[in-house]
DNA sequence: GAAACGTGGAC
DNA sequence: TGTCCAAGTTT
């Protein structure tokens, strides 16, 4: 006889077994870790993996136990701290987040997600991973592994499309079950984190009772190429290697070690740093050399 | 919607 | 060795 495909409902809640079971233990998993560090965990996680977040962040927790403890930190402290983790602004909104938490939100991570939406650094994702991670809200939380699992098991896709976050939020609203939702959520990150990834997919180990993809014989990607992004000779390298610079430095810096950090192409260097000037990550002294922005403030 | 934004590990 | 990729946000 023919098979259907199961019901949302049963394929959740196989996921959310699964989870319970397989999930790994990261840190930020934890009992009684506090939104507020949960929230700080989805800032570093942004772009940056599970191998490299977890030491700092570790660091973080305790030396910074409230928002009110890291706004009373310098720009400069917080921003070394962040050391390679990598983007340094998101160090910098997070430091922003944590005073604007501490003057107007007396300390406390709010729960709603349009609230949550309106602080320094926190987008589409991080606002409803931490409505669903830190508050336990049934709400649909899509990063590039819930994208890349919906594409598949849903879609029949190898890739997701292009990012459009209406339709990912639509797309994962609708498989979210009436029990255990959060649980579901966390789950569907998870199958793209450890078993759906994007090079080698392990079929052999996925939960799911159906999947599109693997129905439809695993058929490769069909689509625009994406954009892949280059790194080596960017303002980006350039950028990361000024601000390794200031961050090895325990103080200002003369124009001159700056200089030395990308001898090749003076005006790239020259834009680099301008840029790093206006981003509000770099000042520059009264005597003019450079900084950490705020170092010596605390 | 496109482009910019760090860093390091894996293949 | 070079490309791809990693719990995105902002402009």
């Amino acid at each position: 006889m023919k098979s259907e495909p199961p019901t949302p409902r049963f394929a959740a809640e196989v996921l959310v077994t699964w989870f319970r079971k397989e999930g790994r233990e990261l840190p930020w998993r934890e009992p009684d870790v506090s939104p507020w560090h949960i929230l700080v965990s989805e800032i570093m996680l942004q772009q940056t993996p599970v191998s490299r977040v977890a030491p700092v962040w570790q660091q973080w927790v305790t030396r910074w136990p409230l928002p009110s403890t890291m706004a009373a930190e310098s720009p400069a402290t917080v921003v070394r701290a962040w050391g390679k983790l990598g983007y340094p602004r998101r160090a910098l909104r997070l430091h922003d987040c944590a005073r604007t938490l501490a003057e107007e939100f007396d300390d406390q991570v709010p729960s709603d997600i349009d609230v949550l939406l309106t602080l320094p650094g926190v987008g589409a994702y991080t606002a409803r991973a931490v409505a669903c991670f830190a508050y336990g809200q049934s709400v649909p939380v899509v990063d590039t592994n819930v994208r890349r699992v919906i594409a598949r098991a849903v879609h029949g896709q190898a890739e997701p499309g292009n990012p459009s976050t209406n339709r990912d939020l639509r797309d994962a609203a609708a498989l979210i079950p009436e029990i255990d939702g959060d649980i579901f959520s966390a789950a569907l990150m998870e199958l793209g984190a450890v078993t759906c990834t994007a090079r080698n997919p392990d079929c052999a180990r996925c939960p799911l009772p159906h999947c599109a993809w693997v129905a439809a014989g695993r058929p490769p990607y069909e689509g625009p190429p994406r954009k892949t992004q280059g790194f080596a000779g960017t303002d980006r390298q350039v950028r990361g290697r000024i601000m390794d610079v200031l961050r090895t430095a325990s103080g200002p810096v003369d124009r001159s070690r700056i200089d030395a950090a990308w001898l090749t192409d003076t005006t790239q260097r020259d834009r680099a740093l301008l840029s790093l000037l206006t981003d509000g990550l770099v000042e520059q002294t009264m005597d003019g050399q450079f900084a950490l922005v705020g170092e010596g403030e605390s």
